[in-house]
DNA sequence: TTTTATAATGAAAATATATTCATTCATTAA
DNA sequence: TTAATGAATGAATATATTTTCATTATAAAA
């Protein structure tokens, strides 16, 4: 007599995804606490009631942005493992995310979250779980540009701070992107790349 | 018969010089939005009170700080006015940032005032102010750049995609300081500047 | 048309945060 | 001592934001 289990699932999912997109724009520019449930469901274009029926709070909401941005991030972590030349990995990573920044702010929105969870007090399992993520991502670049050091693709330093200089750049342009996209640029891939590959 | 004006006033310059060390520290790590009066009352060990009775609005000791990052950031404007040579200029600059990111958290702080302020849909003067500058000093970088360039001492390149990465790396090292200072390292200043020099 | 299941709404209650203000405190000198 | 002055306090009030929930809307099929 009333709809189909999957009619209802549909609209679950498609009010799941309006509210989604509204609430990773509001969190990514203004932070947690600077987007108002108010803000996020108008941006979604829903009552703020239906949001409630979809998350029993604001916190439950960032939680599971939170833990896509860090599924993000284990596939990126996964292919830093590959056996791949460390240049050739390094490199198409970079491009790709030139590429995301100068498409969309998808990427930026997702980067974003990230930074939002580093400084948390009381961080959720789902915050921890990004952190871990971040952080191993950040070693594992440092050993991927100690083998490239070692196979002459890379100029030579100190890895760590060059892994840390890497993801401190993107971290910058991304942030740029979101805040002041007007005045956001496209660096040239070699700009991005100086201080890895020689000349 | 009671203290004298000099008294007062520094009794007042003191509870404000606490303020604002309370305020910048929250305003930079947690947000306007997210810092809370009480929080700063707190951090700078006054009542509540004795904060409205130095500021009307949470707002106006906000913008009091923005000014400040204003009149230091309109000091490096004048640096890079200099005819000094664009190499030493840079150079002598990115050092310094270096060394007072790696000292304490004050340039980090104002840094990241300036971050916040970049978004604010509803800009006051002195935020308005601020991003002025901000956009002044980086097409300045890119004309300071272009001259380096044409003096030899500059790898080629776009001059403004340069500018533009050299302040996004500063600002994601920044970030990271602030957020997470543990992952925090000091790179070598060659790293931060192999997109300028040649090897 | 009526019944049914669940999505969707928005006004009300709960909570948190900003702001005000009557009062107290501390210091100085007459 | 006491009077004078302005700093300092924190409980009370105002305001904003989050959360709840009784109610309504919608679509499918009997």
């Amino acid at each position: 007599m009333p709809r189909t289990e999957e009619q209802f699932e549909a609209m679950r999912t498609a009010t799941r995804n309006k509210i989604h997109s509204a609430a990773i724009k509001l969190f990514a520019k203004k932070g947690f606490a600077a987007a108002s449930v108010k803000d996020i469901a108008e941006g979604a274009g829903i009552s703020i009631g239906l949001m409630y029926r979809h998350y029993k709070k604001k916190e439950e909401l960032f939680n599971e942005l939170v833990a896509y941005a860090a599924e993000g991030l284990e596939r990126v972590v996964k292919r830093f493992q590959s056996d791949e030349s460390p240049a050739e990995l390094i490199q198409a990573f970079t491009l790709e995310i030139l590429n995301d920044l100068d498409k969309d702010d998808e990427y930026a929105q997702f980067h974003m979250l990230m930074n939002q969870s580093l400084g948390v007090e009381n961080p959720s399992p789902q915050i921890n779980h990004l952190n871990k993520q971040s952080e191993l991502l950040l070693n594992q670049t440092a050993r991927l540009i100690e083998k490239g050091q070692n196979l002459g693709q890379f100029k030579q330093g100190n890895a760590s701070e060059m892994a840390f200089f890497y993801f401190a750049s993107i971290q910058g342009m991304t942030m740029i992107k979101l805040m002041k996209s007007e005045r956001y640029v496209t660096p040239n891939p070699e700009i991005v790349m100086a201080f890895l590959f020689k000349d």
